[in-house]
DNA sequence: CTAGACATATTCCTATTAGAAATAGTCTCC
DNA sequence: GGAGACTATTTCTAATAGGAATATGTCTAG
């Protein structure tokens, strides 16, 4: 009994809305605070803000996503000519329908699991292929990486805090400055398996290399 | 200074080899392990192992993926007839240039950040769009799934434990396990730091409750 | 004063990735 | 003998990633 394509699902509030993926709610929601931003804007906001737990759209992708959001309703757009030189540019407001639409989206989406692609793991689970040596390079740089995403986390947290408007956009770099800091410590607990690891194999294998090196 | 194109780019090592993605990589890796294999096959097995730190590619792919290693030589085909009812089948096996290639790709590929799209926390990060009940309905759930996953690593890795074979990936379960464990405790903390927020909420409106209702 | 680096602002192009659906054969259970 | 489930693969479409191209203007070093 499942539609065949519920584009346009009609929401149990009444609305008709049309089906929208992550991205276009993710640039609404930028939008959703309701400052007037350009693409451009948009690319930096989002690099800054949602890098933390979120990856970032690209220009293509945002500029799109205006497009869109633009023909059916959700954001009206004017040129601005700018005083001091730079090029002219478009800006972009959230609408009345838009703001409903996200907040709806917030609201009522379901609850899915988060996207997680860890090439580091992917590399580690065929250590088979590597040395050990090399396995606990690229485990220090990940670690080093994890430590400096928390770093960044804790800064913004701390320049966030004042503010009571960004409570929470506060509450998720909280989250996301212990996020990394356990990313870092699950990095340090692997190390230390790593070493468990051959210490046992050295153990095992000693007998063997007593037979081969006289 | 920098190359226009580096495809098929020469390694250090000599050898000539065609640059791949991520996918390619996941599914020669499968392969690694010595195992015929069919698309089907490689699609359960990457959705049994890889599904706590990778997202499984799909079908689509990994059968577009089996064609293309097909091509670069890095792994080689034949149709196997089924005894036992079912339809024929392709399988695959890894070719020795295919195996140098993906241990070259592990070992020397540059240490890449993970990929996380934590939708959860997107819209937490809009929080001035949900009532506060609806926000803790949804980490709750979020902090289900973690659990839920986190039980599955578990079992998995008692499962892989025993066999010396598994032992790298038996180390990544264990990560998962412990990954899994983290996001769930991150969630309670941040259902923690919700109520705090509430309640410093509430004693910042308590005057204003006081005058609007007699 | 001017070449070059840098920042704003947007578009274009292409490859990768995701995922649903279509197709097809065999098996089992009722 | 039909419904549903499992194996097995292909096809199609949309979403996503990201580099390159194209403007335009500022600022700085030589």
């Amino acid at each position: 009994m499942t539609e065949k394509k519920a584009r346009g699902a009609q929401a149990g509030d009444g609305a008709e809305r049309p089906a929208l993926p992550a991205t276009s709610w993710a640039v609404l929601g930028l939008l959703s605070f309701g400052e007037e931003l350009s693409g451009y804007d948009l690319k930096k906001w989002s690099d800054w803000s949602l890098r933390f737990f979120y990856w970032s759209p690209s220009f293509s992708q945002i500029y799109g996503e205006l497009k869109r959001l633009e023909k059916v309703g959700y954001v009206t757009s004017r040129m601005v000519a700018q005083e001091t030189g730079n090029r002219d540019k478009r800006v972009y407001v959230i609408t009345d329908e838009g703001l409903a639409a996200v907040r709806h989206w917030a609201r009522e989406a379901p609850v899915e699991p988060p996207v997680l692609k860890h090439g580091v793991m992917l590399r580690l689970w065929l250590g088979h292929l590597l040395e050990a040596d090399r396995m606990r390079e690229v485990l220090g740089r990940h670690r080093e990486y994890a430590e400096t995403m928390r770093h960044r986390a804790e800064v913004d947290a701390a320049g966030a805090r004042a503010e009571a408007a960004w409570a929470y956009p506060s509450l998720v770099l909280k989250w996301s400055e212990r996020y990394y800091a356990s990313e870092r410590d699950l990095a340090d607990a692997m190390l230390a398996d790593l070493d468990e690891l051959a210490a046992a194999e050295d153990a095992g294998a000693a007998g063997d290399a007593e037979r081969k090196r006289p």
